[in-house]
DNA sequence: ATTACTATAATTCGAGTAC
DNA sequence: TGTACTCGAATTATAGTAA
């Protein structure tokens, strides 16, 4: 089986029924191998019919097959049974009253401008935090995308990774965030969202609260 | 990185949450390559943090850490994104009345029995014929699963392999049929159903019929 | 600029086998 | 039975270049 991972790229970038035009080094570049190996996977691909290939000494253009296209439509299709099948649409927490250390932690500067740009907004800076059964959660999170926020140090001290999913909790855009090293237990998550979730809500210690896709 | 192949078979075994239990030998097997390379992969994935490996004597198990989740996920949404993000939910054909050579093609007992296990129904024995635009048929056939059905040989003569997308027309679920060896423009589609979508559907030369995702 | 050939280097694989 | 080590074989990658 050739390359898969050369078949993709050329996917992403051909955009499926599109062509690929470019260099053996360019896309040597971005896959992290030679100019060389490029060019041989490329004739590989071709042989097997994965792609059409013009190459000259003014650079290739490529565009998948469809048979090429079929092998990467069987791999998502794997894919998606793995991880959206039996995922769960939505999942029930219990608000917990906490001291709200999540505050301070969301306002860094260092974090909200990653917040704005891979969640769309701009946290309350506050967080909800939720008692949630651990097995469903863990199926409902199987089926989201995963947002990593970098982590970054200021004077002061260091600053975690986060890793975020987005929800949606009543009519709200939300998203669930574990801080790199948190001091919650396993069934407690930290929601926010641009308002304030308590107040929008009048939540309540020990209400319910529904998470859903988003 | 390591083998992304070895990681996807156990997702695919040990359920994304659960322990593969089983040998190396017998991995091994199902992947088409040596006990040797398979014990040496695992120990690569466990030394990379992908997955928890508990080796004896007896077996292997095998589980996925968060971190070889993580990257799982992060292909399955860079190739969700690829097929599904911009495909269409539906498209409008018009009806083509034919000579219907498909009606005797699928009721073929070979083909028949691929139909009632692949797409869940036994096929009204006749197709129903659309036209359709061409780039509009192409990004909603990108978001849809390809089923494969067998091609098959009588004392006769032989029938090619057909690959079908499940679809949804009216209320009914339907398949497009594309049949190895097609006689029509690439701009016609055949369409089969439970029933006959013409006489359910009340449908003549011309008449709009939408399909869409199911 | 290019692609892609040739020859060598680097890597990966697996047969034999110890435990 | 198992896993996993050693080491030669097979494969894959790339540097140097021709075209």
């Amino acid at each position: 089986m050739p390359d898969e991972k050369l078949l993709f790229f050329i996917a992403k970038n051909a955009r499926l029924h599109g062509t690929l035009s470019s260099s053996t080094a360019t896309v040597a570049e971005h896959l992290g191998i030679s100019q060389q190996s490029v060019s041989r996977k490329l004739r590989e691909l071709r042989d097997k019919s994965f792609v059409e290939l013009d190459s000259s000494p003014k650079g290739i253009n490529v565009r998948l097959t469809q048979k090429g296209i079929s092998v990467l439509k069987g791999r998502y299709f794997e894919m998606k049974n793995l991880f959206s099948s039996k995922a769960t649409e939505s999942i029930a927490g219990k608000v917990k009253t906490g001291i709200g250390e999540g505050a301070y932690y969301v306002s860094r500067p260092g974090y909200s401008k990653q917040f704005r740009e891979l969640l769309g907004f701009k946290p309350f800076p506050g967080t909800l935090n939720l008692i949630i059964d651990q097995a469903a959660l863990q199926s409902f999170l199987a089926g989201l995308e995963e947002v990593k926020l970098r982590g970054f140090k200021t004077k002061e001290r260091s600053f975690g990774s986060i890793t975020a999913f987005r929800v949606g909790v009543g009519k709200h855009r939300a998203a669930i965030i574990f801080p790199e090293r948190s001091s919650h237990p396993k069934n407690e998550i930290e929601v926010i969202a641009r308002v304030s979730l308590r107040a929008k809500m009048n939540l309540k210690e020990s209400s319910k609260v529904k998470v859903s896709r988003c």
